[in-house]
DNA sequence: GAGTTCCATGCAACCGGTTGCATGTCAAGT
DNA sequence: ACTTGACATGCAACCGGTTGCATGGAACTC
């Protein structure tokens, strides 16, 4: 059989102590109230007798039980591990522990999750949610609820905005002399692709500089490695990718070719999910998932204290981030590329 | 002020239906107690007024919470999210939650994290846990423990043997007429890293080559970049990483110092989990932490169903997957290595 | 020294369910 | 017709805490 602790209660330490449970209780919630000598008695003796108070009779007596949910679409989607890791963090330095949803892209599955954990957690935080706008406001009725990727009016969300990288990518290829430059884009459907195309496109407008796009059709290492053939083609001398998997196949595929990067082609990823962990480490457009976890949790803990909503609308910028695949567009490069292609 | 759902309790279900508490209670979990009448009645009512039993009250009464605890050292080590996903999926199954807890690597947060999960889960899975042998039966003599990774007599435990893949490795260096390996190692507290440096001990030695060790702390791409120095030290002409970011690490370190893999080099990681997403694509030890996922919330679910403590150790096995970091060893490459660092 | 205030502590109700036992009813058994 | 038993339902205690209110004694005031 299982054995079980036996779980030491209020009323043994109480007997123990020779005081009331009330007084145990105030013990740990509100040593004020007591005098301490009898908070020091208590205290030893819970200590003595190895008691830990319970959480869940905790939690159905006051309502809070230091529990927060976190639902994502896909854990193994490297953007969401490090907002669920700062996330986790930043719920621990508030002694909240964490309920994690995993919805397999599915919003069913993410109904169903939400009304699981709606009873046990206090309030809960929504990634990326493939919910409907209705579901999504249903759901913030019944419990605090902080959005992550959603901008929903009324229900504070925190928004990651690629666009502001993206035109620091596209400012900083024209600036090593780039004249023209591709974008290997992701999936049609995603919004962020849609945000990052757009940025890009208007960018190099704006610059004066040309831009092509080179279609990658599902963001993955694969794509992008069979992409390399028809980036070459567009006789750009850079290229900005939807994603860092789609770099990074983009880079094993001009690394195929003999070409060099980035002393032939400068090449530059998006959500720096990789750190810099390719070689040669790869410039990228800061994704910000592990402040966004941070921010909405600690935006949910401060809900849960003032038991007040304010409509807050937490934007986290983007920004390039610098590191070996960029260098000044060599001379005459295109046509050498064009040659070997 | 946050809008709150008022909680329609059991009473007020009662009430409308015209019955004690108890009966709206068993019509919930006991249906076959009441006649059929009445369970339609309530189910009736309780549907209108949009009661949801308080999970809460329930765990208190019943000392069953339908959550069990899952902890990691890292889930920003690609390792573990697909075994998080797994376990998800496995606890999903059986209408269980998942509480996640993260170690950062450390042991006193771990002991923290199973503390503060005790009360509110039936039982835990730990993944690669860095505690103490001690502390870990002492948990164990408290509530359901799996373990992942860690052996230890008496505890349920699912093991991945990595020394099955690592003798594979070391047999295909040897093949390619490697005779001089290095193991990059992990965390002295993994007990994956002591499997797997026995098994490449063990098996270089039983085909009459030499091996050393070279330490790396932490699996990391830092760690592995950092430990290159040391493994060409050695004068080893191939290496096994401890793990694919470690592996990954060194890659680049390799490259760095313009030593080619797998010409010069050759390498091979651990845990498969960078799939063929380095270049060149890394020769790895298949991880299988997706069924260790599985295999742990359903080894923990039987006991607490059973409420009995077999004990159990699963063992999956391991294989080579050969990309392509291992190449033939060239003559005299440990002279040259030596020399250019 | 009597009245007042304050503080530490205890009492008991409550959170929202579950469950052992008692009760009442109705049909079957003799 | 009376006992017996099965079955449906209710009562009340319990899970392990929290908390509003009552109480009693010490300290303080005049």
């Amino acid at each position: 059989m299982i054995k079980r602790a036996k779980g030491v209660t209020i009323s043994q330490v109480a007997e123990a102590a020779g005081v009331a449970r009330s007084s145990v209780s105030r013990a740990f919630t509100r040593p004020d109230m007591l005098s301490p000598e009898t908070v020091e008695r208590i205290m030893k003796t819970a200590e003595s007798l190895g008691y830990v108070p319970n959480h869940t009779a905790r939690a159905l007596s006051t309502g809070r039980h230091g529990n927060i949910g976190l639902i994502v679409p896909d854990i193994a989607n490297p953007f969401f591990p490090p907002m669920i890791q700062a996330a986790q963090l930043e719920a621990d330095r508030s002694d909240f522990c964490i309920f994690l949803g995993n919805t397999e892209e599915n919003p069913k599955q993410e109904d169903k999750l939400v009304g699981r954990f709606a009873s046990q957690v206090e309030g809960l935080v929504l990634a990326s949610p493939r919910l409907s706008d209705e579901r999504i406001r249903a759901h913030a009725s019944q419990l605090p609820l902080v959005l992550i990727n959603r901008d929903l009016d009324g229900i504070p969300r925190v928004l990651i905005d690629s666009g502001s990288g993206v035109r620091e990518a596209v400012e900083h290829l024209v600036k090593l002399g780039h004249s023209k430059i591709a974008y290997v884009s992701g999936p049609s459907t995603s919004w962020s692709n849609k945000q990052r195309r757009s940025a890009m496109r208007s960018a190099a407008s704006s610059l004066g500089i040309a831009m092509e796009t080179v279609p990658a059709v599902l963001p993955s290492y694969k794509s992008g490695r069979n992409a390399v053939g028809a980036i070459l083609a567009t006789g750009a001398t850079a290229a900005v990718a939807f994603d860092d998997l789609t770099a990074q196949g983009v880079l094993a595929g001009l690394a195929e070719k003999r070409i060099s990067v980035p002393s032939d082609f400068s090449l530059i990823g998006c959500d720096d999910v990789l750190g810099a962990v390719t070689y040669p480490a790869l410039t990228s457009v800061s994704n910000r998932s592990m402040e966004a976890g941070r921010v909405a949790v600690s935006l949910l803990l401060d809900m849960l204290q003032s038991r007040a909503v304010r409509d807050v609308r937490y934007v986290l910028e983007t920004h390039l981030v610098i590191r070996e695949t960029t260098a000044l567009q060599p001379k005459n490069s295109s046509e050498s590329f064009t040659a070997r292609v």
